[in-house]
DNA sequence: CTGAAAGCGCTAACAT
DNA sequence: ATGTTAGCGCTTTCAG
C-alpha cells in the first residue's frame, strides 16, 4: 500500500510538508504543494483515515441516531444528511435505535464511545436522560433534530405551531366538526411529537370557540394502514360525522384519504384530509400538507454539526421552517 | 479519556493481557480476565476503535452502497443489514451513490480507499467495470446484493424466475391478455434487474403459447406514481384491455391498483395486479406479490460479510429465495 | 516555509 | 499465560 513516505519521496519533500499539502493545515508553498498534489495523484495515495484519526484527533466521521432507517420520514433526513456530509469529505455511520432495546443501551455504552466519531446528529429522537448523559459525556458536538431538547443544542419543529397551522387551514375553510388522527400512548415514551401536535389541534379549535370532542380523536401509529383504520373508525361511528381530518402525519393522511375514498366519501366535497411532512406523494394524492422539509432538515443538521466542528463550538439551536402546501384534499365543507 | 494503561494497571496486568482479555484473541487466564473487565467495567473504559484499527487492521466497519437511502426497498435492506451488523459489533457506513454521480466517483475513489471499512456491500447497483477494478483493488471482501455479478461475489436473485413466477401464476387463473408494467431503457444503465423481469415475464407467455405484444408493455419509474400513470394508459388504450397486469415492483402494483380503482375497475373481477418485493403495504393492498424478503436479504450480506472476514476468504455468492405470495388482487379474469 | 521526531492508543510478535 | 516492545501511518509541535 501506498504510504506518506513514497509520497514525500516522489515529491522530494518531508511527509511533514505532504500531511501539511494534503490536509490544507499549516503554510505550504504552492511549489511543494503541486509537486505533493502530483505525486499523490500519480501514486495513487489516499490518507489512512485510520492513522490519521489516530495522530490528530479527527475523524471525518458523523454518527447518525434515528429510530428506524426504514420510514420514509426517517431515511429521507438520513438521505439529506449523508448526502450534506459526504460532499465535505465525512462519513456517515448509521445508528438504528428502535429496533432493538439492548443493542440501543450498547450504542450509547459502547459504539459512540470508540472515537470513531466527531460528532453525533440524533434524529427524531425522545432520549433518555441518562442517554443524554452519555451523549453529553463524549465531549462532542451532538445535534437534536426534531423535538425541542432542553439539555442538547436542538433544531427544532414547533410541533405546536405546525398542527395549529392546518387546523387553522381547515377553520378557515369553515369547518367545525374536524378530527384528528395522531398517535396513542405508548407512543409517546419515545417520541413526543404525536402530543405536541395535538396540542396544536386543540388550541386551534379553542382559539376558534370550539369544543374538543373525545370523539374525534382517533389514535394510530403512523402507517398508512393505520390511518386508514382510524379513518374507517371516524367515518364509521354513530355520532356525527366529521368534516375534516388532520393527520398528524402524511402517512396517515393518505390512509385516511384511502378509507373516505373507499366508503364513497367524496374529497374535499364530504371530507378534507391535511396532513404534516411533505410526503413525496403528496403530490400524488394531492394532499393538502404542512410541509417541514425533511431533505433539507437533514442537510441542515449536518451543516450545522460540521460548522460547530469547525469552529470548536456547541452545534446553533435553531427553528426549522414549515408551510402549508394547499392542495385538493382540503376544501370547504359541501353544507 | 481513560486508557488502555489504566485499565491494565488498575487489573494489575500488563497493556497486552487487557487487549487480549477484551479482544478475545489469545489466551488470557480466566482470573486476569475477570479483573481486566472488572477494571475497563469500574473505569467505563471502551477500546479507542481508531488506535485499535491503524494496529490491528481491522476497523470494525462495513461500508454499505445503495443507489438511494431514501426509496423503500434500499431503506428495507440497510436497515437489515444494519441491524445485523451492529448485533456483531460492526459500524456500518453508509454510502448513497445514485444522488450525485461527481460523488460517486470520490466514494470509489476516496473514501472506500481510506482504510476505514474491512468490507463492502454493494445493494443493487449496477457497477461500471472501473469501479469493480477499483472495488478489488481495495483488497477487501465485497459483496454484491441483487443482480449477478461476474467480477464479483453476489447474492442474486433469480429476477428472470420471479417474474415468471409472477406470470405463471396469471396465467394458471386463465389471463391471456397480461400486461407488464417494467421500467423504460434510462433505468437500464445503473441497474439491470426491469431487463431480466421483463424477460421472465416474456418467457412464461411464450412458453404457454402466447404472443408478446408490444402495446401490453408500458415502462415506469418503479414508484406509485408511475405505476399509477402507466396502468392509466394501459386500461385506458383504444385496443382490448388487459385482464390482468404484471409489475416489476409492489410500488408499482399499488399505483396500478390505485389506478384500477379509479378507473371503476373490480379487482380481480375485471383486473389482477401482480406485484414484486414484498412491501411492507403489500397486506394491507391484498396485493399478490412475489416475496423477496428485502429486510432478510439485508441480514444476509452481512452475515456473509462476516464470515468472509473471519475466515479470511471471499463471500460466499449464493441465490436469495423468494416466494409467491398469493393474496386478493389476483384471480380468474370474469369472462 | 520546511524538516526532524515525538507521539496518537492500541496490537502482535517475540520472549519468557 | 503473561510481559516487553516495536510498530501501525499519520499529524503536529518544535526548531530552524
Amino acid at each position: 500500500m501506498v504510504g506518506i513516505d513514497d509520497v514525500a519521496r516522489r515529491a522530494g519533500v518531508s511527509t511533514a510538508t505532504v500531511s501539511r499539502a494534503l490536509s490544507g493545515r499549516g503554510h505550504v508553498s504552492a511549489d511543494a504543494k503541486a509537486r505533493v498534489e502530483e505525486a499523490a495523484a500519480s501514486l495513487g495515495y489516499v490518507v489512512s483515515a485510520v492513522a490519521s484519526s489516530l495522530a490528530s484527533g479527527r475523524a471525518r466521521n458523523i454518527g447518525v441516531l434515528v429510530p428506524y432507517v426504514q420510514r420514509w420520514f426517517f431515511s429521507t433526513v438520513l438521505s439529506g444528511t449523508a448526502a450534506e456530509l459526504v460532499r465535505h469529505g465525512y462519513d456517515t455511520t448509521l445508528y438504528s435505535l428502535a429496533e432493538d432495546a439492548g443493542l440501543r443501551r450498547s450504542v450509547f455504552d459502547t459504539f459512540l464511545r470508540r472515537r470513531r466519531v466527531d460528532g453525533v446528529i440524533a434524529v427524531s429522537i425522545e432520549l433518555a436522560d441518562d442517554e443524554i448523559d452519555r451523549l453529553t459525556a463524549l465531549g462532542l458536538p451532538v445535534i437534536a433534530l426534531g423535538g425541542p431538547d432542553p439539555r442538547l443544542s436542538a433544531l427544532t419543529l414547533d410541533d405546536v405551531a405546525v398542527a395549529r397551522l392546518a387546523t387553522e387551514h381547515l377553520l378557515a375553510l369553515g369547518h367545525t366538526r374536524i378530527a384528528h388522527i395522531g398517535a396513542g400512548s405508548e407512543f409517546d415514551r419515545d417520541f413526543h411529537i404525536p402530543t405536541r401536535r395535538r396540542q396544536g389541534f386543540e388550541q386551534a379549535l379553542t382559539a376558534a370557540g370550539l369544543d374538543v370532542h373525545r370523539a374525534l380523536f382517533e389514535p394510530a401509529d403512523f402507517t398508512i394502514e393505520g390511518g386508514f383504520r382510524a379513518a374507517t373508525r371516524l367515518l364509521g361511528g354513530e355520532g356525527e360525522e366529521p368534516t375534516a381530518i388532520f393527520a398528524a402525519s402524511d402517512e396517515m393522511a393518505i390512509g385516511a384519504l384511502l378509507a373516505a375514498r373507499e366508503l364513497g366519501r367524496r374529497i374535499p366535497a364530504d371530507l378534507s384530509v391535511v396532513g404534516v411532512d411533505g410526503h413525496e406523494l403528496g403530490g400524488f394524492f394531492q394532499l393538502t400538507t404542512v410541509d417541514q422539509f425533511p431533505a433539507r432538515q437533514g442537510r441542515r443538521a449536518a451543516t450545522a454539526i460540521l460548522a460547530a466542528l469547525e469552529e470548536h463550538r456547541s452545534p446553533e439551536p435553531g427553528a426549522l421552517p414549515f408551510e402549508l402546501v394547499i392542495r385538493g384534499t382540503s376544501g370547504p365543507p359541501a353544507r
